[in-house]
DNA sequence: GTGAAAGCGCTAACAA
DNA sequence: TTGTTAGCGCTTTCAC
């Protein structure tokens, strides 16, 4: 059997009592029973049974985040920025893993997070259907989207892809492009996509360019390097672009390689921005100008919000925009 | 206040003992009591309350993992394969986040998984001080290191190191090339650089070819894209080579990406292998040839071998080697 | 400053 | 097939 606090309340001659409010800081104690007790704990190898602790406490400090595995992970800044707030804040937070586009496997897994009462249950960039947010909710638990926006019936904390997507066009027009495609996000099959889309026409209609439908490249609309890649041969069948507005950092190396592939070499025939900056920017050559999203602050933001939902849940659905900025490299030498 | 097992209890005039079975699936009931107590169960939107269970039934099921946030993330695979082999096997993983290098947290960490009353603690390429290993030791869990070798007193299941950077060298040496680079890991900082400097001594030797100690280049030791990138103004400085040999892919697309800063181009002045086989390899240009680790198979193994020493811990250290194998692309073109 | 005692929600004998 | 009961290990009033 496991060392337990009453082990410790014998070894020292003391109540149980007395010494889980010495091991938890609470109440009043001396310092000098304190001291001994701890030396007792320590010296047993005691751990707390956060089940016992939970159970009898009511108060639930764990928070629950849903996350998928990627290799080229933007998450992980996001993640970062999470586990540095919520140290800061004395929550500590459990990870568990799902894939995107299965929801049967989401649903399992926020129902274990249910389980355990997390008191917030962040998502991030995976968007549960709304029979999983309900039961979220009626379990009192608040749930919340990260590093997307979503157009369900759940608070978000992420960039502003309308503005992002708008930044991004602005940003190739005042470079003299004007005939710029649009890849690899599906205006049609999430708001991520149909925000971008949306920003990327108003920048175009605001410099009085008619946007032509073969612009748009959607591929798999997973914003993936196959994308990027695929949209390289359709374009140069298809249309005559001077510019390529790609949706991911991942979608825009694959652009690059594509034309790569087909010249033999990078010539800079199409300027090439792109959505995240990630590290994939920095290490592509040429280096890939991008609308960069602060995933770091994107998950702090997240953290705090979730604590603040404890004490005072939104009522309504919150929308959190993070700033962003243009980081310019190599790819938008201009014309 | 939440529902509880007892209100369901109350509303289908059972006692909670009968609804515990009913809701557990274990013991006899009859299948028309079950039938009615599970809609109850969920007309009520009750979810049972782990903390209650865990503590009340004595066997755990859950595996703690401990990761560390990276960008380019070869552990997403050993992640997908912990989360299918576990699902499979019916234990629940619990995710949570350290730094490497930081053994403050990484002890934070193991104590909250600890607390949590895990069966395992699995570290990825996460590289605990003995105290740590010690303290899980001690309480009675079973700590084990994955996709990584490790000296200390730990089993671990990865890729044999010295027989990966064995076969990386023999093959740069198949194809005709014979002043051999070794970048970015340290062979005196960890056991992974030094099982790889090793098998790639070991190759030269065999081969006839005398080391030369300007052909190693550690830069930071850890594997990283800086280090890549340095090795390559290092190199045409300091020594004539006419390959590498990288201990890393992102050391590799450094190599790759200073060579083409220092040419312009990319002019297959060396050949380049790489170890680990990410989709780096295939997305660079040119593509990477790898000694590709199978990282998914890690990460299942390392689950099923966590869930084996439940009833049967191993007495002495543990190393399982799980099978590598050669992926050639572009950057091995021969002399 | 410390202790007694109730109870958190559930499981698992053991009875019935 | 179902119920009674005794905990699991901890926290938290409320007394002392």
């Amino acid at each position: 059997m496991r060392v337990t606090i009453e082990d410790i309340a014998k070894q020292a001659g003391l109540s149980v009592a007395s010494v889980s409010r010495i091991l938890n800081n609470t109440g009043r104690f001396s310092q000098a029973t304190a001291k001994r007790v701890r030396a007792i704990a320590a010296d047993l190898g005691y751990y707390k049974n956060r089940s016992a602790a939970d159970l009898a406490r009511h108060t639930q400090t764990t928070l629950g985040v849903i996350n998928y595995p990627a290799e080229t992970d933007s998450n992980f800044h996001v993640i970062r920025g999470i586990t540095e707030e919520a140290r800061q804040s004395g929550v500590d937070v459990l990870i568990m893993i799902a894939e995107r586009d299965d929801q049967a496997t989401i649903q399992k897994v926020a129902q274990d997070l249910i389980e355990r009462r997390v008191f917030g249950i962040l998502f991030l960039s995976l968007h549960p259907d709304q029979a999983i947010i309900d039961l979220i909710k009626r379990a009192g638990i608040y749930p919340q989207e990260v590093a997307s926006t979503y157009a369900l019936d759940m608070s978000y904390v992420s960039s502003n892809d309308y503005q992002m997507g708008q930044l991004a066009t602005r940003t190739l027009i005042e470079k003299g492009y004007t005939r710029i495609g649009f890849v690899g996000a599906d205006p049609a099959r999430d708001i991520v996509g149909t925000q971008r889309f949306a920003g990327y026409q108003a920048a175009l209609a605001a410099a009085g360019i008619t946007y032509r439908p073969e612009w748009l490249f959607v591929g798999d609309g997973k914003y993936s390097y196959q994308s990027g890649l695929a949209a390289v041969a359709y374009y140069t069948e298809h249309a005559a672009l001077d510019a390529v507005f790609a949706t991911s950092d991942d979608g825009a190396l694959g652009v690059i390689n594509g034309l790569i592939d087909r010249d033999g070499a990078f010539t800079h025939q199409w300027g090439i921005i792109s959505t995240d900056g990630s590290q994939i920017c920095e290490q592509s050559r040429p280096k890939i100008s991008s609308v960069t999203q602060d995933f770091n602050l994107i998950g702090r933001m997240a953290v705090a919000e979730a604590v603040r939902a404890i004490d005072d849940p939104p009522q309504a659905k919150k929308q959190i925009d993070v700033p962003f900025k243009l980081e310019l490299r190599e790819t938008t030498p201009g014309k």
